[in-house]
DNA sequence: GTCTATACGCAGATAGAC
DNA sequence: GTCTATCTGCGTATAGAC
């Protein structure tokens, strides 16, 4: 918590805090065109024009939540990877579990139907970001495993976009009345993954 | 073409055609709630209004639209496997070769953000619809190869699932600047896929 | 920091002429 | 079948009081 001798009461919940938890949640579950400020602000307890003390515009609010949600996964992922540095299958599992235990990104929809209602500017923001704190990260995985002689050499992009869209795929594929419990899926994912790439 | 005596025109390209076309075409680029009936009717050559001769509301269009385009991916599965008895790695690889050859589904965005803003019938409709058109015979075509005593026993809604949506991710993953092209990818996948599965 | 009030534009839909 | 004209509601954003 920074050191800011004026602040009047706790930092920790601070209106312009309450406000981001809101509109992420709102945001990552009902996408970015459908939700309007009115929704945010009743979240919150307040009127939809005291939005705008803290925020500029409802795309500005956009990009500051998405920047922290990306963030948030950038330090869970370094933490989950650094705590399971022994094998691929331990690590990938850690890292289903992490994802399993956030909210789902809906990382294409975002893509899709979000990102083009940005300015050209904030969308390049935002995939870099997307980038640098999710893609980057399951791709040095894979890349490291290939440097320990532990898989096949297979484009490292490609088994992560692979993991990723599967992940991605969960929210809808739990959504079945038969479905089974999504931590059996990505370990059975897995599984399928590896021994499709470990040498025997 | 169905024996019409009363239509004064070539029912193949009938006003209402045209319209399905170019909304299909703006709904899967752009998503249900970014399209206005205005940009659909600009694209046809009439005006607003006039849409709402042929069809009742927005929701019955995107209806009508979804429906049709399921219904063709239904037909093209069919011939398609049909056409690729022998084995299931060819299947896939002719699966993948049709799904790259039409626009993009963009399924996970479809339920995540388009489905929530309709009525809960016509939610349950097209719900049933994909599971019909799309996601049973992929299904099947690994339940086959089960059966054929090809790959292990896993459950091939699974796998079906699996399959999708790495086929679902390749209109992003294809937006990368050294990205190789969809074919590759889409057979890179099955090459994971079936090694993993194959017996030795 | 939050409020009320309001300006402004846009989108879906209807009425009725041709 | 397509048009013009119009109604209605909603969403973003601003102005200014408290």
């Amino acid at each position: 918590m920074p050191d800011d001798r004026n602040s009047p009461k706790q930092v920790s919940s601070s209106g312009r805090e309450r406000i981001l938890d809101e509109a992420e949640h709102l945001f990552h579950t009902r996408g970015y065109n459908t939700v309007t400020m009115r929704d945010i602000a009743q979240a919150v307890g307040i009127r939809q024009a005291s939005l705008y003390y803290h925020f500029p515009s409802k795309e500005q609010l956009f990009v500051a939540v998405t920047e922290r949600m990306f963030e948030r996964h950038r330090l869970g992922l370094q933490q989950t990877i650094s705590e399971n540095e022994d094998n691929l299958r331990s690590q990938l599992s850690a890292v289903g579990a992490w994802f399993i235990s956030q909210p789902p990104i809906h990382f294409l929809s975002m893509v899709h139907t979000d990102m083009p209602l940005l300015d050209a500017e904030n969308t390049a923001r935002l995939s870099a970001c997307s980038s640098e704190c999710i893609f980057d990260p399951i791709c040095q995985i894979f890349a490291q495993a290939q440097q320990r002689g532990e898989i096949r050499n297979v484009r490292p992009q490609l088994l992560a976009g692979f993991f990723l869209s599967v992940i991605e795929s969960l929210p809808f594929a739990t959504t079945f009345a038969n479905a089974a419990p999504k931590e059996f899926i990505v370990n059975e994912m897995i599984a399928v993954l590896l021994d499709g790439l470990m040498r025997d």
